[in-house]
Order: structure tokens, then C-alpha cells, then sequence
DNA sequence: AGGTATTCACATGAAACTATTCTCTGAGTTAGG
DNA sequence: TAACTCAGAGAATAGTTTCATGTGAATACCTGT
């Protein structure tokens, strides 16, 4: 994805009459070999890359670690919430424990295997069947992923788990998607895995960044799960400098970063409540930029633009990604836009019928366009706030927070998309 | 003027339905011995 | 008789509909001054 828009931007950079002229993209690339990188190690600054040590995070480790210590000697460890918003650590610090705890069973020949499985990724985790079918996957068989009943995976699940003696340690990231699709009987199916067991046990360790998460929780589920809890904190702005100069020196070569960029880096995501991934993403985005535009230092532009790409690309990713009534609802939305800002739903649902009978699409109820609108509402695409307007009903008014020229983009896509 | 009852236009919840994809099972069919 | 084919029953899942109930405050209506 990223890499094919790279492509298209270095033919953009083309002046348009050298196009198609073979000796001049054999020039531009040998410039641009020649040219020296402001990167060192991209991949430093890419979702994907593992720091060697975790700043600032060090006490939580320490507890975590205190807490499945226990493993180790072939003892049940309690079961382990870990709270924390976004961007603050959580995941990386439980990798790295896992990772710790693998190696040292390892090198002892202990039977403990840890199981890391984020519960959001769709298709992999994300309801009951296919969270144990996962797990299935991980003692390295498979299951056929519909046509069979869930209790017939479980025992599938419990022959596989208790044919040998062993410790499983379950790292459940982003638990709450799980129990807002499906309830919180899968937990309670969780918890209850070890009573079935003979000779093996599973530890649960829960990821959470829904701080009150646990308190909708049934109360029997509630206890055996969070036995022990640990809370990740927010890192301050002070804190994601100092993470990001870390990150920015393996990254960057000397001085191409003037001063005030990672400051205000660190600022922009402090705002964002502490999320270091946005932080990191940021100052990739913006080393893009500047390389790009021919500079030689990353300035403060080129964050501020970062931050602009940034966001946009996320909206628009997300955008295309989501089914076509969808992009049908919020093109009745764009409809109006940008001359008109602020609707209701029933004025959506309008513009929505008279689109659909339009273009012979099929049409939803108001019921689902409902709960449409609320949902784009949490991608952030548009803001609605449900207000009373007295004798005349309660309704969502709902806003369009984005600018013009993103308006205009989202449109183009949706058109094309929706093949208008 | 002040209080309260209504009323609107949806929001929100729960359950049921639909279509799709996939397994399992058992009856019927076929081919080889 | 073993192997193969194929239809039908059952499941999981995503997306949706149907039905029922909830809700905040501007207005209509009433009450007492």
C-alpha cells in the first residue's frame, strides 16, 4: 500500500515533458541513489519494530513479571488485567515478558507456551469460534473455520491442550472488542478452562485500553479474571521526547532534525493522550515529507503537514475499507457538504432514499442507518451528538468535522467506489 | 408566573430473520473384484 | 463391497429487519395569584 503511493509520488516529481523519456528516469534514479538518505533504519520508526529496551515502563514490567513469575516453577500464575489507553505500551511490554519467558523455558526445558492473539483483528479472533479455532492453530492443527458446533471445537481444543502436561500463558490484546461483540460468556467459557483440565492450566492475561472495562463485566467473570490488575499510565510529553530522540537517533542521520521538531512531536501526541504509536508514525511521515520535498532538515512544516497526511490517510483508509452501505450513508451525508455542515438524521435518511431509488440501490431502515451513523461516529469521520430538540424530537446532529479538500477527496473515492 | 403533562423524532435494545459458507451424514450410485 | 457423489440438516457469521421501549426538553395546558 504505502510503497505503491511512494512510486506514484516519485513519478509526480517528474517536470511533465521528461515523462516517458527513458534517459531522464535513468537520471532521476541515479540522483536519487545518489542522493543521501535522511533514513538510517526506517524500520525503526515502522508499528512493526521491537525496541531492545521499553522506557519509562519499567515498574509495570517488574510487576507483571513478579506476578507470572510463578510459571516458571510450573505453578499457576494469577490471571492478569492490564489497563492502559492507547499508545502506552501495554502490548510491547507483555511481548517482552512473553518473549523473556519463552526463552527461559526454553533454555530449562520447561513446558510453557505463551500464546499472544489480539481479539481485534477480524477474521483470526474476534468472536468465540474463532478464538479457540486460533488457539487450535497455535498447538499446530486446523479447524475448518464454519460447520461445526463450539462445543465441538472447545473439546477439540481441551484434547489438544491436555495431551501433554504444559502452562499455557493466554495474552488476550484488545479484550474488549471481544466481549462488545459477543458478550461476556466467552470469558466466563475462558475462565473456566481450567477446571476441565487434568494435567495442563492456562493463564489468562487480559489487555484492555477501555479503563472501565471490567466494571460491565458479569461479577463471577470479573473476579477470576482480574486477580491481579496493573495500569499503565499515560506517558507524558517529557516521556515521549526523550522516547522519541531515542528512536529518532537510530533512525535519522545527524542533524537532520532541527530543534523544536520532536518537541512538538511529543506534543501532538501528548494531546492525543499519551500515544507514543501516533508519536513515532508522525515523525516517519514527516522524514518522508522532507526527503520528498528536496530538503535537508526535517522542519517543523513538514510535521505539521505530517500531521494533516497523517489523519487524512486514516480517514481515508478507513473508508474504503467498510462495506458499501456505509459509503453510501456517508455520501448522502458529503452530499450537502461543504455548503451545508450540519444535519440531522432524518435529513440523512432523506438525502440516504432518494440516493438509493436514484442509483437502484438497495435501501435500509432507518434502524440500521441508526446505527451506521453512530459507528462513523467512532471512526471520527463525523462527529454526532445526540441532542433533544424539545417538541420537536431527539435526533443526532451530526457534524462534519473534516476540511474541504478532504470532503473532496473522501467524495472522489466514494464515487469511484460506489462505481457513480 | 410557575408548574406539569404531552409530544415529537428519533435513539436504543433484543430477538428474529436472511444469505452465505462450510461440515457432517447417510442414501444412492458406480466400478472393480 | 468399497469408493464416490450428492442432497439435506446443522452451524457460524455478517448484515439486516421487526418490534418494543426509552428519552430530553420545547411547548401546550393548567393552576393559583
Amino acid at each position: 500500500m504505502s510503497k505503491k503511493r511512494d512510486f506514484k509520488n516519485l513519478i509526480s516529481c517528474f517536470p511533465s515533458e521528461m515523462k516517458g523519456s527513458e534517459m531522464s528516469i535513468n537520471q532521476f534514479f541515479e540522483n536519487y541513489l545518489q542522493k543521501e538518505s535522511f533514513f538510517l533504519d526506517k524500520d525503526v520508526l515502522l508499528s512493526s519494530y521491537y525496541p531492545h529496551e521499553i522506557k519509562y515502563r519499567e515498574e509495570q514490567i517488574q510487576e507483571a513479571a513478579n506476578i507470572l513469575a510463578p510459571v516458571l516453577r510450573m505453578q499457576k500464575p494469577s490471571n492478569l488485567f492490564i489497563y492502559g489507553k492507547t499508545g502506552t505500551g501495554k502490548t510491547l511490554s507483555v511481548k517482552h515478558i512473553l518473549k523473556s519467558v519463552e526463552e527461559l523455558a526454553q533454555k530449562n526445558g520447561l513446558p510453557i507456551k505463551p500464546i499472544y492473539l489480539n481479539c481485534k483483528l477480524k477474521r483470526v479472533a474476534d468472536t468465540e469460534y474463532r478464538l479457540i479455532a486460533q488457539l487450535i492453530k497455535e498447538f499446530g492443527d486446523e479447524v475448518p473455520a464454519t460447520g461445526l458446533p463450539t462445543d465441538e471445537v472447545y473439546s477439540i481444543f481441551y484434547a489438544k491442550l491436555d495431551s501433554q502436561k504444559m502452562t499455557v500463558l493466554l495474552v488476550l490484546d484488545e479484550i474488549d472488542q471481544l466481549t462488545k461483540k459477543m458478550g461476556d460468556d466467552i470469558l466466563y467459557n475462558l475462565t473456566r478452562i481450567n477446571s476441565e483440565l487434568k494435567q495442563s492450566q492456562i493463564c489468562l492475561i487480559g489487555i484492555s485500553n477501555n479503563l472501565v472495562f471490567a466494571e460491565n463485566l458479569d461479577p463471577r467473570v470479573k473476579s477470576s479474571l482480574s486477580e491481579e490488575e496493573i495500569i499503565f499510565p499515560p506517558y507524558n510529553a517529557l516521556q515521549i521526547q526523550d522516547i522519541l530522540r531515542l528512536r529518532a537517533q537510530k533512525a535519522f542521520r545527524e542533524n537532520t532534525i532541527e530543534p523544536g521538531v520532536i518537541e512538538k512531536c511529543a506534543a501532538y501526541a501528548a494531546r492525543e493522550h499519551g500515544d507514543v504509536r501516533r508519536a513515532i508514525d508522525l515523525l516517519r511521515v514527516a522524514g518522508e515529507l522532507a526527503e520528498r520535498s528536496g530538503s535537508l532538515t526535517i522542519k517543523i512544516e513538514h510535521l505539521d503537514e505530517a500531521e494533516k497526511k497523517v489523519e487524512s490517510e486514516r480517514i481515508l483508509t478507513s473508508i474504503i475499507t467498510q462495506p458499501k452501505q456505509f459509503q453510501t450513508v456517508l455520501y448522502s451525508i458529503l452530499f450537502h457538504c461543504p455548503a451545508k455542515r450540519s444535519f440531522f438524521t432524518g435529513e440523512i435518511y432523506n438525502t440516504y432514499l432518494t440516493f438509493c431509488t436514484k442509483e437502484k440501490f438497495n435501501v435500509l431502515t432507518q434502524r440500521r442507518i441508526s446505527d451506521i451513523l453512530a459507528e462513523l461516529d467512532m471512526f471520527g469521520i463525523i462527529n454526532a451528538k445526540i441532542i433533544s430538540k424539545g417538541r420537536y424530537g431527539r435526533t443526532r446532529e451530526i457534524v462534519v468535522p473534516l476540511e474541504d479538500g478532504l470532503i473532496s477527496k473522501i467524495k472522489e473515492v466514494l464515487e469511484k467506489s460506489l462505481q457513480l
